[in-house]
DNA sequence: AAGCGAACTATACACTTGTAGAATGAGCGA
DNA sequence: TCGCTCATTCTACAAGTGTATAGTTCGCTT
């Protein structure tokens, strides 16, 4: 399970060995999940020991912790802002979770730990902490979080069904037909400031 | 990890052994994923040794097919018909992701055990022969297939968002508040037959 | 060049995993 | 009551898990 080939010998340097640690993780989590990869893999494609895992992270689980913060922290989760967010990020999540797609990020990183419970924990509190804050914010109105969550699932769902799952239809739709879509689900998760939440 | 107690032992009895390793691997599955469970677990919640499951099944693996076959049959993956689809199944899915719900149920199967390839295509198979088959039918017109399978998306979504990550403003939320935006999505992926579907 | 602290590795342990093969024991027809 | 069949269990194995302890070697400082 060497996804990448590990990286010219580094003369001895912590913090670089640490990044190289940090950044085999995240790559690894994303692809198998927290109880998919053993730590002798990460060390391996980061080109160390797994004990180095514990010198610099005390555990897998804090290990794990970083890198979902890594993850989870500067990805762009909303792309746009105002009217233009519904759109924007749907353009932007079905090009992502497109067959080809290789730029993977937090969603699949997400889906692939969740069955583990601590996993979970550690990462609601991320998403606590920046997609969720980041997207309240932009979501304004009554019961913006509960919506801001709301278009959290769509995306999860829709990498999960998409590219993690890859139901055929999903999977083999052009973007150009499922983006607006797509766009359709966010916008009435976000209809524009003047007006209100729709009711049932 | 002994979920439920073991019942009381069967006088010996295939076909009842059989079905009580199925039933106790659809409820293991279903807790803690495929990678989550040992065949140890499973067989001791159904009273038995885990050489029977190897003697049943023939392996894990298709143990685990038959667990989703059973776990994605049946199941109201939608509730209600024509113009009440959207409303009905927004309020049965709400219903039963609320945090004190016990009825688990085949999305909470497929996300926990989406971090194994090997399941997820087990999963893709099942969800093409019962669920996706069944949705696209309710919901004619064009690109029905990709519609039905966002539906599942967005269930999928809450049901992770809700109760496996647990984020705080969808898992507190209360359902009266929940089920209209709910709706609201799924009416915005089955518009009323007449209706042409939206374009952004 | 010597010494020392830090970066890194080797070995090992206790445990769990899925599954194979042989042994056991219950229940039923005779 | 015997004896056979098959449901069920026992024992075992090879592989893999996370991590602790102890050892090795690099490279900077003096």
């Amino acid at each position: 399970m060497s996804d990448r080939p590990a990286p010219d010998r580094r003369r001895r340097d912590a913090a670089a060995t640490r990044q190289a640690i940090l950044d085999a993780a995240v790559a690894a989590f994303t692809r198998h999940g927290y109880d998919g990869v053993g730590v002798r893999d990460i060390a391996g494609n980061a080109g160390v020991t797994a004990m180095l895992i514990n010198r610099y992270f005390g555990s897998k689980e804090q290990l794990f912790a970083e890198a979902v913060d890594v993850s989870f922290a500067p990805r762009t989760v909303i792309t746009g802002t105002g009217r233009e967010l519904a759109a924007s990020t749907a353009r932007t999540l079905v090009s992502r979770t497109a067959p080809d797609a290789e730029e993977l990020g937090p969603f699949l990183l997400m889906l692939r730990s969740a069955a583990n419970p601590r996993a979970a924990e550690i990462m609601r509190e991320a998403i606590g902490r920046h997609a969720g804050r980041h997207l309240t914010e932009e979501l304004s109105g009554p019961g913006a979080e509960v919506r801001a969550e709301l278009m959290l699932a769509v995306q999860a769902g829709v990498w999960l069904m998409r590219h993690v799952i890859g139901t055929p239809a999903l999977a083999e739709a052009h973007s150009e037909d499922l983006a607006p879509l797509v766009t359709t689900l966010f916008r009435s998760l976000n209809p524009t400031p003047a007006d209100t939440v729709p009711q049932a």
